[in-house]
RNA sequence: GGCUGGGUAGCUCAGCUGGUUAGAGCACGGCACUCAUAAUGCCGGGGUCGGCGGUUCAAGUCCGCCCCCAGCUACCA
């Protein structure tokens, strides 16, 4: 089974805990981008996106909202499902972990990993707070003057306290991942993060404490139900259930190793180390690859709840609309660096690439389609060289933009078709079919369709990135609904086509001013 | 402290294995054009490439030392 054409990719299963924000957004935003991109590229794509139900903070958070967790997460779970439509995203399923399956999953992993004698019983030990009813690493606490031990962040007092726990034999297995990090140099993006979680491995690894007594919103540990699992092992074994593990002739399994698991850096070792850990101990495939993105600062500041500058997509959306928040978030910074939300850029962004460069020169390409070759695709004549470098550009751009997608390089992906559409402004100046209207009207008309030709390869290319915007500018150019996949790249416009009336695309944006 | 990555025009960044006058986008100034969303195109100003020393015919690009920034250095997710 060597070149598979299935394409699986995931999105962190997202904890209840909290409300949609920019950084739920973007890591979904990128795989939406992928799995848009897969699909218009012929592959059989399966994308995932959920929410992760259990644990101690959840248990916590339904108490207080005097609500049962099941309820609890059932209203928080929907604010994700809603973000999903509000940013056009296009997942092929959503999973939850309180779901019935996933426990069968869970549990069957489980016992797997304890066939396989890689889970003991052991003992848990650490400073626990009764107060805030969680442990703390020795780190995050310290001893005050009255020699009483605290922990730093919530002042509570701790105790050493140690309960039964099971523990998997992560330490048997560094070696081995290093051998696989080894082996699938892709495993990792981007190489910085691969750098770290190698020397982190190196460094020795720990057992690792896979179950809880303390709570009990999770899922029971099979044969020893006063133990909860630990709520890594259930999140990451979302993956596998939604391909129906531990049924490996369930449909979905075909999908199965993930060929992507998008991330944010904070959950890196999650993915990197004891997920394939966890999979190649129960003899499942651990997935192709981990890309662990940047965080977003807003206007130069670190985002955080208690400075109360948490960016809201919803918000953002509402304001400068959906295709130009979209293209932003992925164009503004190097997919994997740090980036930083500025009102001032995404204004910047949206008027300058999207309403002066693209969206303008659809609009000045297309009003002379309509008002001088008569509302229809304008007929080819003989090309002359900058027609065919022009041509050859756009032509060229699909093996661009797939090399640059193949390694989430979304910001060189969407640099190389706007390069494309520079070139278009300035042959539109230089061509001036504005003047050869009076003296050369084939020549006109050549140019025209060199252009609208040039526009639709571009567009074609810009759909995975802006869906909406994209279809716009491919009905003007009655680009048939069948024809907008990239196996139907190199069909080109056929002159004589009836074409709609052309409307702008993307309005500049102009900051309301303060009343005067 | 250790490890990793980085410090290049006002801002954001490109600059493979060292080689003509160090590039792009945005911002700024001037000019041109008028098809277009006061959009587009052309020209221009501006950088001792973090600092010091070294290797070399030649270093932003290699070596050494130093300064500054970020991340990682395990079980809240």
């Amino acid at each position: 089974m060597p070149d598979r054409n299935s394409y699986y990719v995931t999105t962190p299963i997202y904890y209840v805990n909290d409300v949609p924000h920019v950084g739920h957004a973007y890591t979904t935003l990128a795989c939406d981008v992928m799995a848009r991109f897969m699909r218009l590229d012929g592959r059989d794509v399966h994308f995932l996106t959920g929410t992760d139900e259990h644990g101690q903070k959840i248990e916590t958070a339904a108490a207080a909202a005097g609500l049962a967790p099941q309820a609890f997460t059932d209203k928080v779970s929907q604010s994700f499902r809603d973000l999903v439509a509000k940013m056009n995203y296009s997942p092929d399923n959503f999973i939850r972990t309180t779901e019935p399956r996933h426990y069968a999953a869970c549990q069957a992993l489980w016992q797997k990993l304890v066939d396989a004698g890689d889970i003991y019983l052991g003992k848990y030990a650490g400073w626990y707070s009764v107060r805030d009813e969680t442990y703390f690493v020795e780190g995050e606490t310290e001893v005050g003057p009255d020699k009483k031990r605290r922990a730093t962040s919530t002042g509570a007092e701790v105790t050493w306290v140690e309960e039964p726990s099971y523990f998997f034999k992560l330490s048997a297995w560094a070696d081995r991942l290093l051998e696989f990090y080894e082996k699938n140099p892709r495993f990792i993006a981007p190489e910085s993060r691969r750098n770290e979680v190698i020397s982190f491995v190196k460094g020795g690894l720990q057992d690792l404490s896979v179950s809880r007594t303390s709570f009990s919103w999770g899922i029971p540990v099979p044969g020893d139900e006063k133990h909860i699992m630990y709520v890594w092992l259930d999140a990451l074994t979302n993956y596998i259930t939604e391909c129906g593990y531990p049924d490996t002739s369930n449909p979905l399994w075909k999908y199965w190793p993930a060929d992507l698991h998008m991330v944010g850096k904070d959950i890196i070792r999650f993915h990197c180390v004891f997920w394939p850990a966890f999979l190649m101990a129960a003899s499942v495939a651990p997935p192709k690859r981990v890309f662990a993105h940047g965080w977003w600062t807003n206007e130069g500041q670190k985002i955080s709840k208690s400075l109360g500058n948490v960016i809201d997509p919803v918000e953002l959306v509402d304001t400068y609309g959906l295709d130009p928040v979209r293209y932003f978030l992925l164009r503004e910074v190097p997919f994997g660096n740090d980036g930083d939300f500025s009102r001032r850029a995404l204004i910047g962004r949206l008027n300058a690439d999207l309403a002066n460069a693209y969206g303008n020169l659809c609009q000045r390409s297309l009003s002379i389609i309509a008002k001088s070759c008569g509302e229809k695709v304008p007929e080819k004549g003989a090309l002359t060289d900058a027609d065919t470098a022009l041509l050859d550009r756009a032509r060229g751009l699909l093996g661009v933009v797939r090399g640059e997608i193949d390694d989430q390089a979304f910001h060189k992906a969407l640099t190389a078709i706007w390069e494309v559409i520079a070139d278009a402004n300035r042959y539109v100046d230089a061509q001036a079919p504005w003047a050869l209207a009076k003296t050369d009207v084939p020549r006109r008309d050549t140019v025209m369709w060199v252009l609208a030709e040039t526009i639709r390869r571009a567009t074609l290319l810009v759909q995975p990135f802006m869906p909406d915007s994209a279809a716009k500018i491919l009905d003007q150019l009655a680009v048939p609904a069948e024809d907008r996949a990239f196996a139907a790249f190199d069909k080109e416009l056929a002159p004589g086509t009836a074409l709609p009336k052309p409307q702008g695309v993307f309005p500049r944006f102009v900051e309301a001013k303060p009343a005067a």
